[in-house]
DNA sequence: GTCCGTGCTGTGAACGCGCTGAGGACACCG
DNA sequence: CGGTGTCCTCAGCGCGTTCACAGCACGGAC
């Protein structure tokens, strides 16, 4: 998730927020440096200020559209007048909230988005006989379901949408865990192990030196 | 956009839809014209029925997938329980919709599968029989799989971007091994020894006095 | 042929990467 | 307040990798 808002309490708060229903979140502060971290990708959707430093969230979505970019967009603005909704929506957001609003309605707008909003996004990923809906948040291998917790599941989506490659330990501590937070890097191996102990022992294969492959 | 459908009617339909959004259509309506058309290559996504006379979609992209070809598919079937979307992901496609779908949500997944582009498109250094793909860390010789140390995999990496080029055993310290650490030169001869066990005797000529060439 | 310098290779040792089990911190729930 | 589950740190261990060293092969100059 990638929040960009440039009120620290909040942005704060989103973070925390978010990161306890098992997301990784990123924040930028400007405007500018989101639309960096979006083009970047990686993302599954983006919370957006309309009031940002450097670049309004109107021009930010404006010029993600512009570029291909489909992430869906979760708009937020303070409502007094001056924005509103179907200028948002105008210019491509995907759903639009203003403040003050109740976290349970953020979250709730969010996972619609990510269900429905994700029309643009392959419904499952599929690597060998495993399949991981994003959406439902389930797991199958060779279509028994296999419990994950929201760790292992982040690693698993992350890694899933890169099969065959290999994707170093560092690469993974920035998006599967928070770029923010220092976790060792050791956390890596350790729910690599558990995810081979619940997939089956030859899924992952270690690249000695250069992180981790997801067997095709 | 290739369309590979032999109902009439919805091949059309697809044909005047996309060619109003800018595509440029070809349509196939039979398995084996669509898999010709597919290999011939140059397009950049593919919408395929399961139901085709002569090759049903499932085999047509397992042969394409079989090739070597990473066009990105989108598979359409009939939701009639005897296929399903497990089956179409198993041979290789990219993404699943069930008739009867709407245009905008074909339309959407179909962006998205653009953007995403091909996937694993082998981004693949080739010189002589020698592979080796940088983003799945995997080395061919021939077409058989040559297992490499980190180190081994960097020097190689190197020597097969500058082919055929004399490559001075300073310059292969500098930029192979850390330029702060002070290693003996002989690292490097002990290394490409290595990389001539493993690759073949003559695939790395000696140029007595220069440094080492990687034979085209 | 002799001599020197450069490159090759087998041996072995030290290092460090990655795996694992144990256990603590923390949140959530009954 | 204990029970349960998750997340993560830590320490120890096994083993592959890396590299130094030394002796040898070979090419070139004369």
């Amino acid at each position: 998730m990638l929040v960009v808002e440039d009120e620290a309490r909040l942005a704060a708060a989103l973070q925390r927020g978010l990161q306890a229903e098992g997301f990784a979140v990123d924040v930028a502060t400007t405007g500018p440096a989101g639309l960096d971290a979006a083009r970047h990708g990686g993302y599954d959707a983006m919370i957006l200020d309309v009031m940002l430093p450097g670049l309004s969230g109107y021009e930010l979505v404006r010029r993600l559209r512009a570029e291909q970019h489909w992430l869906p967009v979760l708009m937020l603005s303070a409502k007094d007048g001056e924005y509103d909704q179907a200028d948002g929506l105008d210019c491509g957001a995907d759903d639009y909230l203003t403040k003050p609003f109740s976290y349970v309605v953020l979250l709730a707008r969010l996972r619609a988005l990510l269900r429905r909003g994700a029309p643009e996004r392959p419904t499952v990923l599929a690597v060998g006989d495993l399949r991981l809906d994003p959406a439902r948040r389930r797991v199958t291998r060779a279509d028994t379901e296999v419990t994950l917790t929201a760790r292992e599941f982040a690693l698993l989506d992350y890694l899933m949408r890169r099969p065959g490659q290999v994707v170093s330990k560092v690469e993974l501590l920035d998006h599967v865990w928070d770029a923010s937070l220092e976790t060792a890097p050791n956390a890596v191996e350790v729910y690599v192990g558990y995810l081979r102990r619940k997939l089956g022992r030859d899924r992952l294969e270690t690249v000695r030196g250069a992180g981790y492959r997801l067997a095709t």
